[in-house]
DNA sequence: ATGAAAGCGCTAACAA
DNA sequence: TTGTTAGCGCTTTCAT
């Protein structure tokens, strides 16, 4: 036997008052009004005797377990800066998270936890192209709020966050283009894994009209990550057409690809900085102070979006009455100016 | 009123027989035998139902939540490592994690989070030099299972999990010396929130010892991180004694000092790879392929520091009888070659 | 080997 | 306004 548990019942002994005076002055009952003396003395008795109430006993009797589950890639950086923002917000509420990385949990699994845990919501943090019709079809089914974040795009059933991607383009632009006489030339850098989407789409179309409404002959490029040599070129056709006075500025969809850029131009003895300019589109690899020279990128903000995730969450949790709303929230990245351009 | 759930007593009624043989098979309660047809009824009906317990009244019933708290820094990357070696040792038992960052939550509310959650165990993340004595004596009046990653080195009541920096040191210097004619030179960065502390003392001595067994004169240099200064001339001391034909290597303490050594290497002209090498003893920046040219680095096993806590939170957990044993858990880093030296 | 029954601690409907 | 009571779904004696 383990060491006794104080229960709402030692409470209610000790302030002189019935358990259910406890546990409405604890929940706040509405359409019970307590007395502000028992009040002041469940209070008390609630200090004296450090009680808590026991989530499992409340869950068990209002169904909920006040935790929501936070689903994503336990290797990637972001997810984290995702949970950042998912346990601050849910701190206020007094929810708890519950983790569920995505390496050997499968989503479906995750109907389980649903059903064990009494999961009060999911969010997940999916990539940028990701959306899963087996699931859309599992939730619709259950009443469990879902939020995804950068997943689901095309899926209006769903609540998802979401970047503005087109907009991170033009604020890079624009901050290039404060200089004058650059040439903004874009790189979208691919890798086997990850086809082409809504997200790098965003991003080229940006370019393109960019350049139409600044009246500048656009370049955009497509380079595979391990393509060394097709950075190479790239890099070494910005030479060739030196005759221009214009100061090339490579803009890159992932700042992964800045590392390519760096490592190819060091070996063709071009400074960044001064005879190229570099800027990447996101944050992705969070390498913006560890290169050199520090990179100009537009930062993404993951810790609010994981913020933004609870809060549709808790939206959806409290009007579960159906209502017409848009189900997607966007954000928008953020500038954080470096060295390299 | 929401969806009625399965419940065991559905199972039981289905399978024709009575909810404590449900649980007997569910628990593989010993003591109690269940015939082969009647166990086979029970699963199939479990199968058929889509069956799952309700780990709130179970746990209910046993006092247990099945669920360990991770507690660190949510802005740490090497959190997330951490919190992924612990959720996939925590699926292995059919444990789920919870999370609790830092940042709002302090180490005492933990306390709290065990009275209101049950929680089985919990990890902390801690610095290297964190102690909390006040969380030693009121661990010490709970059984709450408590592991430390890289924290309480020097508390033995304490069970943690901690680096074996010295012998981080020797593999780098090792792995250096083996082209002939290096001068391995240590580069201890500092910073004010961090005191010296047991980590960066055996990594100093190891190199001092390491010195002495090699017949190398050593140079230990302490240098603040923002101290640019002090790196240019370190820099520039190594070109003054160019005399000499060895090859210098600069030895880091932490993987971003590097980032200070390649700017100003940078800035001089120097060419890392070839004029002078450079090693960390660690790899918190997780940076190494992002340099050019890239690092070489002591990689610390994160991951599966995460999961030896786990390990060891159940044999706390387990074990409750009071054995004499060894608190501390030793790991090695794990070189990770670069072009850097 | 199996079933009946007693709670775990809480909340909410109902009775006073 | 306050107290009584009936479960929530499970595990675990204790009888059978």
């Amino acid at each position: 036997m383990s060491i006794k548990r104080v229960t709402s019942f030692d409470v209610a002994k000790k302030a002189g008052v019935s358990r259910s005076v406890v546990s409405a002055v604890l929940n706040g009952t509405p359409g019970i009004g307590v007395g502000a003396e028992k009040r002041e003395a469940v209070l008390k008795a609630i200090q004296e005797l450090n009680y808590q109430v026991d989530a499992q006993a409340r869950g068990m009797k209002t169904g909920k377990s006040y935790c929501i589950a936070a689903f994503g890639d336990m290797r990637s950086p972001l997810f984290l800066q995702v949970l950042e923002g998912i346990q601050h917000a849910c701190a206020e509420y007094g929810y708890h998270v519950l983790l569920s990385g995505n390496q050997n949990l499968a989503l479906s699994q995750l109907t389980d936890l649903y059903l064990q845990r009494r999961i009060d919501g999911i969010i997940s943090h999916d990539s940028v192209n990701y959306s899963d019709d087996g699931w859309v079809g599992e939730l619709s089914a259950s009443p469990l709020p879902f939020v995804s974040i950068e997943g689901y795009a095309e899926e209006s059933e769903i609540v998802s966050i979401l970047v503005d991607y087109s907009r991170s383009v033009r604020e890079a632009l624009d901050y290039v283009n404060r200089r004058s006489d650059v040439l903004p030339i874009y790189v979208q850098f691919q890798e086997e894994s990850v086809k082409d989407n809504w997200a790098e789409r965003d991003r080229r179309e940006a370019y393109l009209q960019w350049c139409t409404d600044n009246k500048i002959q656009p370049s955009c490029n497509l380079v595979h990550l391990d393509d060394e040599q097709g950075v190479k070129q790239l890099l070494q056709s910005l030479t060739k057409s030196e005759g221009s006075t214009k100061l090339p500025v490579l803009l890159c969809n992932w700042s992964i690809g800045a590392v390519s850029i760096y490592r190819q131009a060091h070996r063709l003895g071009f400074h960044i900085g001064t005879d190229l300019l570099v800027m990447c589109a996101d944050h992705t690899l969070r390498n913006q102070m560890h290169m050199i020279p520090s990179l100009s990128v537009m930062d993404i903000p993951y810790v609010r979006m994981g913020e933004m995730a609870v809060h549709a969450i808790f939206e959806q949790i409290q009007h579960d009455d159906v209502e017409i709303k848009a189900n997607k929230l966007w954000v928008n990245a953020q500038l954080i100016p470096g060295e390299s351009a």
